[in-house]
DNA sequence: TTTGATAGTTAAGATGACTAACAAAGTGTC
DNA sequence: GACACTTTGTTAGTCATCTTAACTATCAAA
C-alpha cells in the first residue's frame, strides 16, 4: 500500500510536517530548528515558517541558547507541555478518581470522591462536573486550555456513540455519558472500558512503556487481557478482544446456556476463592488469595501447595494460548497475579519454556491504581495531539 | 495520531492523489473523471491532470462512452489490469506451482513441474526461472511488464533479509532466495512462508473476501492458524503468531524438554491418525483420518464415533481460544477441518456458542489448492500498487 | 584578525491543488 | 426547432506550501 486512502492537498502537507515536527519536539525534548530540519528531513526555512507559527500560537516555546557545534549557537526549542491540560476520570466502585496532567501526561493534581449512593448517571456526570471544575483550579488551567476528557467506565462501553451498552454492576446502562458531558463542559469527551485503560497506561507510561506489541493479562473478579498491536490497542470486531475469560482452561464442567467463562469460573480470584475456601484455615477473605496461600504453603499446608501450583500450571496455560496466538514482545500481569512475587515470576516462566520455544518477558504492571487515569489521559492525547 | 509521521510535500501530495484515484478505479471498475472527483473529493481539474498523465503511462485507458445524465456523456475510464503481470508461485512436497495474474489478480496461465531430487535451493531457483520464462511466453508479456515475484515456502523465512531462516524439510536453510531471485531476474521479489499465503489468498479472493477482521485455522501435519487484523496479515513480534499448535489443549503428557505443541501432537491429522488407527478398520491411510471416522461412524462404530467427538470438541476448544482472544468477524476452517462437511460445522458451531456470547460465523476454505498462488500473488500487489 | 563552520532568515522558484469561467455535448420542454 | 438547463471536461489564473540558493548572524579556533 503506497498510497494513504485519502486526498492531499497543501493543508494536509502543512499539518502533517506540523505534526511531525511536534512528534519530534516532543520525543528529543531540547533541540534547535536546524537539528529538527535534519530530523524531519524537512528544508530549514520550512521548519522555522512552521516553528514560529507554533510560537506564536503557544505550542513551542524558546528556551534558551545551546553550546555552539563549531558555530553559531542553537536556539533550543521546547514543546510547550503546559500549553494545554488534559484530564482524566475513572469510577472504581463507588469512588471517583481523576487527575489533571499536561501534555506530557504527568499527573500534576489529584482528585478523588465518595459517589453518594444509589449511584445513577446524573449523579455520576454532575460529580465529574465538579472534579473538572476543583481540577482547574488547582491547576490553574482555564476552561479554554482543557484539550479534552477521557473518562474509564465500568462494563462495555459503545465508542462509536458513547454510550454504555452494558454495565450490569452499575445503574447506567445505555447513558449516553459522553454527549451528555461534551454538551455541559464543550471540550471532547472520550470514554473507554476501565480495565482497557490500564492497559492503556502501563504501555504509556508504565512497565510497558515503548513496547509496540504487548498482552496484558488481568486477574480480578473476572479475567480478561489488554492487547497491543503496532503501538494501537486492539478492540477486536465486535470490542470483545481479550476476553479470555471465555477460554477453555480447566474443567469444563456441565455448561448451561448463557453461563459462559470456564476459565473464568476456574481460576478468577472468585474462582480460585472458592476452592481456597475449604483448604485456607483462618483466612480473613478481605486479603488477597494468592499472598494466603503462598503464606500457608510455605508454613507446610499440602493442599494449599497444591492449589497453588494447579493455579500457576492453569494461569499459564491462559498465557501460553495468548503467546501462541499473538506472538507479543512483553506480556504483563496484572490483579491478583501480582502479589505472586519473585518466585512465581519464576514458576510461570518456567512453565512457559516447556510448552513454547518463544517465550516473551513475564512482568508485573507497575502502575497499580493509577494506570486507569494514566490511560483516560493518554487516549486524549492520542486522540487531539 | 493525527500526523502520519512522515514529511509532507507537492511530490507525496500527487503520490497519494493519484493511488487514490487508482484504488478507486480498481474499486468502481469503469467510471467518469467527473464520477472519479466525486469519489476522491478532488477537484475535476486536478482529476483531469492526474488520469491524463495516468493514461499516458498506460495505467489507465479510455474505454467508451457512458449513458448521459441529463448532459454531456461521461467518458468512462478503466484501470488497465493488463499493464503489468504478476507472477505467484508455491512449492509444495517436491513440486512447483506457479501462475502469473494481471493487476487484478486474476490468474491468466498456470505452470507446474517437479523438482528434481534431491531438491536444493539451486535447483529450485533454478525451476522458479524456468517457470517464469514459460509464463511469460504464454501470456504475452514481456519481461519489464512483469509487476513482480510473490514465493510461498515452507518454513519460517525471515522477510526482512529475505532469507530462509528455517525450513526443516528442505534443505535450504539460510538460502537467500530472495536477493538470489532479484538479481537474476532484476524484478521485485517476495517470500512468504506457504501456510501464510493460503490466508492471505482466502482473504482476497475466497471466503474471507472483503472481511477485514478473519482467523484461518489450519489443521494439516501440524496445526496453524492465520490471522487477519483490519485487512493486514498479523505475524507477531518473532513472526510466530497463530502458532496454535502450542495452545495447551488436550491432555499434556510428559512434556520433554523442546519437545513443544500439546494441541499439534494430540489434535493434528498425525495426532489423530495415531489414535485412529487403534480404532478403524481397514483403513487406507492415504485417504482422509475424518472422512473415515465419519463413514465408520456412521456404520455404527461406536469408538469412531466417540473419537470424532473428542476431536470436534477439542478442535472447538481451540477455536474458543483464538475467539476469546481476537474476536475475529469470521472463522474460517481449512485443511483437514475440511472433511467435516455441513453436520460438522453445525456441531462446531454448537460447541462454540455453548462457551462465547459471541460466535463469528464458522466458514470452510474455498481456494483450494490455488490459495497460495494467489496468496503470493496478491502480497505483490499489496506491496506495489 | 582571519577562516571556516553552524544557525537562522530572506527571496525567488517549483509544484500541484483549487476556483472560476468556458466550451462541448447532451436532455427536455414549449 | 429554439431555448433553457445539465453534466462533462478543459483552460487560465490564483493560492498555499515546500525547496533551493544566497545571505546574515554568530561563534570557535588558528
Amino acid at each position: 500500500m503506497l498510497g494513504h486512502g485519502q486526498a492531499g492537498n497543501t493543508k494536509l502537507v502543512k499539518q502533517m510536517n506540523r505534526h511531525l515536527l511536534i512528534s519530534r519536539l516532543r520525543e528529543y525534548k531540547r533541540v534547535s530548528r536546524a537539528d529538527l530540519a535534519k530530523l524531519t528531513e524537512l528544508s530549514r526555512p520550512c521548519v522555522s515558517s512552521l516553528v514560529d507559527e507554533m510560537i506564536r500560537e503557544g505550542l513551542i516555546n524558546e528556551v534558551g541558547v545551546g553550546e555552539s557545534k563549531g558555530g553559531r549557537k542553537p536556539i533550543l526549542l521546547e514543546y510547550n507541555f503546559k500549553a494545554k491540560g488534559v484530564i482524566g476520570a475513572v469510577f472504581e466502585g463507588s469512588t471517583l478518581h481523576m487527575s489533571i496532567a499536561d501534555l506530557s501526561g504527568e499527573l500534576l493534581f489529584n482528585y478523588g470522591t465518595r459517589l453518594s449512593q444509589p449511584t445513577n448517571g446524573e449523579t455520576a456526570i454532575r460529580a465529574l462536573e465538579v472534579g473538572v471544575d476543583v481540577l482547574l483550579k488547582q491547576s490553574g488551567f482555564d476552561k479554554d486550555h482543557l484539550l479534552g476528557i477521557g473518562i474509564g467506565l465500568p462494563g462495555i462501553t459503545q465508542r462509536t456513540d458513547g454510550t454504555i451498552s452494558y454495565a450490569p454492576s452499575t445503574g447506567w446502562m445505555g447513558l449516553p455519558v459522553q454527549q451528555e458531558m461534551e454538551a455541559r463542559l464543550r471540550i471532547p469527551v472520550f470514554i473507554e472500558n476501565d480495565v482497557n485503560l490500564m492497559t492503556i497506561g502501563e504501555f504509556h507510561q508504565g512497565i510497558g512503556f515503548g513496547v509496540r506489541n504487548q498482552v496484558h493479562m488481568y486477574v480480578g473478579t473476572g479475567i480478561g487481557a489488554g492487547i497491543i498491536v503496532d503501538g494501537q490497542f486492539y478492540r477486536g470486531f465486535r470490542e470483545a478482544a481479550g476476553e479470555i475469560g471465555y477460554m477453555m482452561i480447566g474443567p469444563v464442567g456441565r455448561t448451561r446456556r448463557g453461563e459462559y467463562g470456564v476459565f473464568e469460573r476456574n481460576y478468577s480470584v472468585s474462582g480460585i476463592t472458592e476452592k481456597a475456601r475449604l483448604i485456607l484455615t483462618g483466612w480473613n477473605e478481605d486479603t488477597s488469595v494468592i499472598a494466603e496461600l503462598m503464606r500457608q504453603s510455605e508454613g507446610g499446608n499440602r493442599e494449599a501447595e497444591q492449589l497453588l501450583e494447579d493455579i500457576y500450571v492453569h494461569w499459564a496455560h491462559g498465557m501460553v494460548n495468548m503467546i501462541s496466538v499473538l506472538d507479543p514482545e512483553l506480556l504483563i500481569i496484572n490483579g491478583e497475579m501480582v502479589n505472586i512475587g519473585e518466585q512465581g515470576i519464576k514458576k510461570l516462566n518456567q512453565l512457559l519454556a516447556e510448552w513454547v520455544p518463544f517465550v516473551p518477558p513475564v512482568k508485573v504492571a507497575a502502575l497499580g491504581i493509577k494506570a486507569g487515569i494514566i490511560g483516560a489521559i493518554q487516549i486524549v492525547l492520542e486522540a487531539l495531539t
